[in-house]
Parts: C-alpha cells; structure tokens; sequence
DNA sequence: AGCTCGACCTGCACGC
DNA sequence: TGCGTGCAGGTCGAGC
C-alpha cells in the first residue's frame, strides 16, 4: 500500500483518533512482523497517552507521554482499520464489512484499544511492516532512521540539492529517486511518475543531469516534479491499488491520475507524443515510462 | 564505497 | 477446477 502520500494519509487517519488518548490495552496476535516485537511491546505502551502522530519518510511516529517513541511502518501490505465507535456508519464507508471480519482475519496481527473506545486493528498479510519502541532521545540514532535522506515535501528539495547528490552518482535514475538515503519516501509509483512529468529516463544515469556549475535545468524540474505529484498525491488521500488505503475505509484516488504507472502498452498520456507506455525491470522492480518523450 | 540482487511472505491474476 | 508461474506500493543485508 504504501508510499509517502500513503502513509501521510494513514497518519493523518491515526492522529485524529489517537492523539490525546491513552492505550487502554495492547493485544498482539503474534510475536513478529518483519521483525519480533520489541521485548514488553504491549506492556509497555499500555496507559501511555499519545501525544503526536506523525511521519518520516514512510515511518509513522507516535510520540508518547512517557517519553517513548512508537514507530511503525506498513511494509507491502500493511493496512490501519480504526473501530470508532463514537462515529455513526455512514453510507460509502466500508469499514464496517471489514471489521466484522476482524475476527476472521488472520492477518490482524495488532489490536490497539484506546481508552476513548476507539479500536484500532493492524493487519498485514505479507507481514513486511515494522513496529518497534524506543526513548524519545534515540530517534536520531534509530538504525532504520538514520540513514534516511531528505523529506521531498520540505524545504530542502531543490535542484542544487538533486545536483549534488545524484553528482558522480552511477545509478539509472530510476533506482536513485528509490534510495531513501537520498529522498526519502519515493516509492516505485511516485518514482516513475515523477520521472514521466520530467520527461526524464529512468534508464538514464544519474549523474547525466548534474553539472560541477551547480543545478540544471533538469535538476530543477525533477525537484519540482518529485514535489508536484507527491503533494497531488496526498491532496487525493493516496492511491488505492489493491487495498484500502484510508485509516476510515475510504478509497484514495489518485490512482485514476497515473500517466504511467501500470499502464504498459498504453498510449503516452501526452497527446503530441506518439509514444506507448513500456515496462521494464529495474533493480529487480517494475519500471513504467515513455520511450518516445522520456529522454 | 557504490551498486545489484536475493530474501522475506501472502494473495491474486493469469495461462494451460 | 486445479496447478504452476509471475507479480505486487519496501528495504535489509550479502556479495560483487
């Protein structure tokens, strides 16, 4: 499910529900995900108050009253259904269907109950997400923090920024824009998509669109594209390809605005541009782009 | 150090 | 219908 307007939209969902309330009690289905539960997960989050919720890269972050930090991260799969009770069934929201069979999941590995009434249900059946506990003072040092790059949604993104980080830089485009060491949150999807808006290769070496002077003129509208469709993306609430997205049920739509992704043998979406969409394999992931107007 | 690729895990769409 | 194959929004770590 999840690239960075993915999980900005999840954890918006979660910061409405959570923060200001308390865990009531914690309840894990099993001992791991990716990787096993930190030792006391449950007990050790249980009558703490959420403080704030909110993200890096494609990390959700819930800062705690005890000084502790919840990370968690959706993997491949990983999806939030919050049961909130104090919210009446509106028509068009699906929630309701799938938490009746919450109790037939078998991938609703994570139940949180908040002492507002409100249940919230982690379920992940590839089980490539993360959730982990830490101090508040160790976020810097986080081994899955640390190494991450820039937020594309700040003010740091900018072509004399792509300039000198993609400088030398040997890599196809492609597989630099999903180096999170780099920029991170950027998956496959927004990736070639950022890419198309260029009118960049993605087989293009990296270091082609540099120059020693400082930012280009491709440099500078990479970064703007990253930026675009990644804030297009997150005004429509994410994409929502084979799963829901939206902690509410709700569906994201910006999957109907994909130019390339997953449209192979396509016509290009520009109408000058004769072109058709192709797809390729890059770093072992599926890449989607125009031959014709993507040089 | 930089880069590529396999591994992790389940579900689904497809072709035979 | 059943079975095998390939593919899926991520990323860590081994091996060049």
């Amino acid at each position: 499910m999840p690239e960075l307007p993915e999980v900005e939209t999840v954890a918006r969902g979660l910061a409405r529900v959570m923060e200001g309330a308390r865990f009531a009690r914690v309840r894990l289905n099993r001992a791991d995900l990716r990787f096993p539960f930190p030792t006391g997960f449950a007990d050790r989050l249980t009558g703490q108050r959420i403080d704030a919720v909110g993200r890096r890269a494609k990390y959700i972050l819930a800062h705690l009253s005890g000084g502790d930090v919840l990370l968690m991260h959706l993997g491949m799969s990983g999806r939030f259904i919050i049961d909130d009770a104090s919210e009446a069934v509106r028509p068009g929201r699906f929630y309701h269907d799938t938490l009746a069979g919450t109790g037939d999941d078998p991938h609703a590995h994570v139940e949180f109950d908040l002492e507002t009434g409100t249940r919230i249900i982690y379920s992940d059946p590839r089980r490539f997400g993360i959730m982990d506990l830490f101090a508040r003072s160790q976020l810097t040092e986080h081994k899955l923090l640390k190494q991450l790059g820039i937020e594309p949604l700040g003010n740091e993104l900018s072509g004399a920024f792509l300039n000198h980080v993609l400088r030398g830089r040997q890599t196809p485009l492609k597989a630099a824009l999903l180096d999170q060491r780099i920029v991170a949150g950027i998956g496959n999807i927004y990736a070639c998509e950022a890419l198309y808006r260029a009118r960049l290769s993605p087989r293009r070496l990296a270091r082609t669109i540099t120059s020693a002077a400082g930012a280009t003129a491709r440099t500078v509208l990479l970064a703007q594209t990253i930026r675009d469709v990644l804030t297009d993306a997150v005004a429509a609430g994410g994409s929502s390809l084979r799963d829901y997205v939206q902690t509410d049920g709700e569906l994201g739509y910006f999957q109907h605005t994909f130019q390339v992704y997953d449209r192979e043998d396509e016509p290009c979406a520009r109408p000058e541009c004769a072109g058709t969409v192709r797809r390729i394999v890059q770093s072992g992931r599926s890449t989607f782009f125009c031959p014709r107007c993507q040089r």
